[in-house]
DNA sequence: CCCGGATGAGTCAACGTTGTCACTCAGTTG
DNA sequence: CAACTGAGTGACAACGTTGACTCATCCGGG
């Protein structure tokens, strides 16, 4: 036996109880405010409580209820990424007035590392799991779906698996940006995506594809660069585009750290990332400052989505039985005046 | 009883020990690796742990080992503040490898939400309590912290209570911005700070007032301006700095709120937030893309911070009877070019 | 050949709370 | 005045897991 001197257990219900000479049940049901109890009494046991800092024991009241928690579990790439940092926001907030609390864990978009989060959080029975996921194939978790555990899927679609989803309309975001600049007078477009192996970025780059094809574009992915994961490669992959002969006149990013990169990269060679002869750009993702910085970007609102996934959460819930759902968050593009440049004559 | 068809409850321990025809001890035994199970028993027991779906029930294990959890707990005023967000992360990073989770929630600066939330976290048996407060005294918590929850403070100091704490270094941060400033022959400089209640904002004050004084300024006060708690209050504050006359001829932003509000300000009156013209800036906090828009800043790691309040937790778990202790994180000046900037002739 | 130790397995209680049931005692009703 | 009602209280079991025991068997050494 381990001596820690300082470190006493938390008082029990027990301990409320014979203090205010009831019995636990008692002690309960006028802690509870179950009624039942006289006045008196239920006084006395709150004074008690009061008086040696009684906390109910959430563990053990959870078990004997079922083992349902007031948790939720939200799994991302990166907690640090404005994106989904601002998707916990909304959930947190969603979840608040439920009584619900958020637990929060990282892949690092590696798909081992989420599997062994999913584990840990459904092991701890969160009430419902929210997932930004990097794998590839979810059907390990039908199991858990078929018996009630609500999953919502957030901005990658479930793949081998019928579940809730909230997802950005990446194809439609992704083209507008593309007939966008070629209104604008660009034919040479240079695209930067990330990891090739998400759903989101295929869905954009699908949008891009479709909006070449009806410009009667179709050499544009000599100028499309992939799998471009942090600023660094995605400042290497721009300046390796605008290298190339013909440079591409337009840019477009296809998410909020490759818009960062190639903001880099650019002010790198003009002295200004905004220098009204640069390069057209465009990037998929608001960011803070992208105003202050003139750029146009295809924008849409992280935190409505992790509120929509977490009403998604909660209504199932309720209703372990209704149709799954797709929420689809509508994008728009937001003219700040790099999107707006001609290609130089 | 509710019928809800298609939620069923988890198979529990019990299940698979009788599906694998042994006792709930010698299946117990065979999932945690215990040892003196005989191989082939206990390979009948992970099968039909297996076949289905076993995961042991956190819950209930957490209350048979004393009420014990392995999740930590962090408050924070807004997860999708970036710095709050770094701070997460950090803290996350250091947690993992030590088998522990992180659940966040949000004060929103309300110290009534932040109690209540203590509270809630508390309950569930958090194994840590790492905490950036909005409150204004801390002795509620003497109890717990007697009881041996490690707490650590983040950003702000603990009120009225012993305990080890992680915190900015924000007068000697504030202290070089200002003598920065002086050297590149600003007198007027308008000062900006959040609200006033809070003891880094406090802090920070006084590190300007000190650098002041040693440079024999003594008006300054009348360029100091508090209270801007979001960016547009920032903004407005800085609208109001730069038409008093004589307007200052330097900013400090005293935390990147109001930093950027203070670029939207600038912005908005010179067309450009970094032209050679405008007045001198400094803001306290590094922000994402500072370097690109070559705003001069009071930096430090903030991750960092996170990993040492972390690291405070676990070690204070390893002995309750430590010193207390405080870290202070150093700041760094980052020249980019508007801090550098001279006083207009 | 018997004893001691290692191995494999099982029984039981307990963690702290809450749902169910049962009991007591006033006060009311017929 | 017996039967009934309901407020107030308590005893007990159970949630699912695991630590402390116990028990049987087998093996090697003296």
């Amino acid at each position: 036996m381990v001596i820690r001197p300082g470190a006493s257990d938390p008082p029990t219900l027990r301990q409320v109880a014979e203090l205010a000479g009831v019995s636990i049940k008692t002690a309960s049901r006028a802690l509870r405010q179950e009624g039942y109890v006289a006045p008196a009494t239920a006084e006395r046991v709150r004074t008690a409580a009061r008086s040696i800092g009684y906390r109910v024991n959430a563990i053990a009241s959870e078990l004997r209820r079922g083992s349902v928690s007031t948790l939720v579990g939200l799994i991302t790439g990166d907690l640090a990424n404005p994106f989904y940092s601002r998707l916990a926001r909304g959930v947190e907030r969603e979840l608040h007035p439920a009584g619900l609390q958020l637990v929060t864990g990282s892949s690092e978009e590696d798909p081992g590392a989420e599997a062994a989060l999913v584990d840990a959080l459904l092991q701890r029975r969160v009430r419902a799991l929210l997932i930004v996921s990097a794998a590839d194939d979810h059907s390990a978790l039908s199991d858990d779906l078929a018996r009630g555990v609500p999953l919502v899927f957030l901005d990658r679609p479930p793949v081998g698996l019928l579940a809730d989803s909230v997802l950005i309309d990446n194809a439609a975001g992704a083209a507008a940006a593309v007939r966008h600049l070629i209104a604008a007078g660009h034919r040479r477009i240079g695209i930067v995506s990330d990891l090739s192996r998400l759903a989101s970025q295929q869905d954009r780059l699908d949008g891009v594809a479709a909006a070449m094809a009806a410009a009667g574009i179709g050499d544009w992915q000599r100028w499309c660069r992939q799998d471009a994961h942090d600023i660094a490669a995605a400042r290497l992959a721009v300046n390796d585009l605008l290298d190339a002969d013909p440079a591409p006149t337009a840019l477009l990013c296809l998410n909020n750290r490759i818009t960062a990169g190639a903001l880099t990269a650019l002010q790198g060679r003009n002295g200004s990332a905004t220098g009204a002869q640069a390069t057209a750009l465009i990037g998929f993702d608001d960011f803070e400052l992208s105003e202050l910085l003139g750029v146009t970007v295809v924008g849409y609102d992280a935190e409505d989505m992790g509120r929509a996934a977490a009403r998604l959460a909660l209504e199932r819930m309720d209703d372990p039985q209704r149709a799954v759902r797709k929420v689809v968050i509508p994008t728009r593009l937001i003219r700040r005046g790099s999107g707006e440049r001609a290609p130089a004559p």
